[in-house]
DNA sequence: ACAACGAATGATACTACGTCTCAGTTATGT
DNA sequence: ACATAACTGAGACGTAGTATCATTCGTTGT
């Protein structure tokens, strides 16, 4: 769904453009937030960084289960409601009606999805100032965020001719 | 969520721009694509188009059944499943990971969507070409379709100064 | 008007996904 | 080490959506 909030993005104190977190980051993002640091919590992260493309709940928790079959279904989906409020993940679009998350990255961004493999590509070009003074102007909306994403097929995914 | 196909925008013969489709004119798009017109999807048409705001498919379900208790539930996922397909019905998100359905409009819009009470504003303005022609020469994805709405608060709905 | 046929319907059972509760466990500050 | 609150996993529960199937209904050709 990619819903951002325009002057939110998640918070990575100095990582750089384009660097995708990694575990102990994250971590930091909860402790800040003033949640602790348990071992479920670093699997559903390490997990979550393993995700070559935007997953489902379900599909996360089969994930995390083979890595730990013990942690409760409830974990996974109160983490990922954590997670999500702290913008440490977002949502794409990957099909009508069906939101995945991906992990966010530092400034703002959407994504081009693949329709076949799932894959989404970020990226941070977004042309829809002009266009929201304008809605703002005329509608007296008072906008707080919006919503941009194109779905296509990859390379990988294209049929060859 | 408002995947809008570029080319594709429901039909609706001789319809003027900005006007609501009838229940007879969707019945004809029923009809056009070999649906048939029965009793129930008619009360499921009319009870669409008596919905001020984008709507969940049981949301919908609860109207109908106000109109018409004994009509069945799967009849109405079915019937929003054909009406989705044909265009007639389109979907805007309406919270992180939530969308909903509204009746789509000929052309190519988007939405203004209000987090407080619901209301879905269309647009026409769209100022995704020039980025989507980059995007599809820098990653070479074949872009099929695109998303874009606002979410913000409307006149109404904010909070008096 | 009628018959024939496939499309559509609604009841019901069922599944999938997500939520709630709660007793036991663990992280954290002192 | 202790006290405390946050967190956890088990399992019951709820809700939205799907599958099945016998019956009904709309459409088409006569
Ligand atoms: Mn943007
Ligand atoms: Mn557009
Ligand atoms: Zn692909
Ligand atoms: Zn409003």
């Amino acid at each position: 769904m990619s819903v951002s909030s325009t002057p939110s993005s998640p918070r990575y104190p100095g990582a750089d453009r384009d660097a995708r977190p990694d575990v102990s980051t994250i971590e930091d993002v909860l402790h800040g937030a003033g949640y602790r640091s348990t071992r479920p919590r670093r699997t559903i992260i390490e997990t979550i960084l393993d995700q070559a493309h935007p997953f489902t709940p379900e599909h996360l928790l089969a994930a995390v289960h083979r890595a730990d079959p013990s942690l409760g279904r409830a974990t996974v989906y109160r983490t990922l409601e954590i997670l999500g409020a702290l913008d440490v993940l977002t949502r794409v679009v990957v099909a009508e009606g069906h939101s995945a998350y991906v992990v966010g990255l530092p400034g703002h961004r959407h994504h081009l999805v693949c329709s076949g493999c799932g894959a989404a590509v970020p990226f941070t070009a977004c042309p829809v100032d002009h266009l929201m003074a304008e809605l703002s102007r005329t509608t007296n909306f008072a906008i707080q965020s919006h919503v941009l994403q194109f779905i296509g097929v990859c390379p990988a995914c294209q049929p060859t001719p």
